[in-house]
DNA sequence: ATTTATCTACGATTTATTTCGTAGTGCAAT
DNA sequence: ATTGCACTACGAAATAAATCGTAGATAAAT
């Protein structure tokens, strides 16, 4: 389990596309980010060539349409790209993220429930690994 | 009041430095730079004359030795900065980015009670604003 | 007035990222 | 078999980001 590099802004939007539904063609991709954006059909091919290189995705070429998926979960792409952020842009504190996030966009009466049952598991847990 | 580009990750890291010690010199920044990572003096010299055309920063020439200070405050950065990066990573929902980020990195009792105190607050306030 | 040290300006290079045009290949329909 | 369609491959251009070398300017020290 060699350590890939976290994608581009770019690559991560295909990546949401491919966590979303799953293994699909060039095609299917471009179809759907064409919803958003204009974009060329070359241009998501040629991204998920050079995410196949990278090794961020895999493709089945036993068609001749290749099927393309990701070979990185969205859950652990997103702890690392949440760690560089926190790094970069609040020196590593992520409670100061915390605070900005829930100060900034306020949450729904549901969502803050959510996030205090949260709070609520993490105090009755082993305290042990403090990292904030 | 028209609206600066975000700070690159580059730029980011010299305005870090202009919020914490104030205005001050290409040498001074370096300096502090330099301790963190091997970096040239004319590399930050370069980025701040960049960051001076895109109004990221202004400059006090009066004296041979310029100062330089941040036009853009450290909370409002970190709050467009946030907002994009909640955007491009999940989707614009600022809750989920929370509940990663509790749900990562273990918080002290006081932080996790620093949180508990904003939920509160947030609690009482007129719902009316919910953007999550 | 020369020299030296300390800055700034400028230009260029390097590297990464994003984008897309053109060509080629194989399959399917005629 | 020929044509046309739906793909992929390849190469390259466009853009953006980051880095630094060299030269020129100013002021202080001799």
């Amino acid at each position: 389990m060699i350590n890939l590099p976290n994608p581009t802004e770019a690559e991560l939007e295909i990546l949401q596309t491919l966590w979303q539904i799953g293994p699909c063609s060039v095609k299917q991709v471009h179809g759907l980010l064409q919803e958003k954006r204009e974009v060329g059909y070359t241009t998501i091919l040629k991204q998920l060539q050079i995410m196949l290189e990278k090794k961020l995705v895999q493709r089945d070429e036993s068609a001749r349409i290749h099927l393309y998926q990701a070979t990185i979960s969205e859950q652990n792409t997103k702890e690392k790209l949440v760690q560089k952020f926190v790094i970069n842009t609040f020196q590593g504190s992520s409670h100061q993220l915390v605070m900005q996030v829930l100060g900034n966009a306020a949450a729904s009466a549901s969502e803050l429930e959510e996030i205090k049952k949260l709070i609520s598991q993490l105090e009755e847990q082993d305290p042990s690994h403090q990292i904030i």
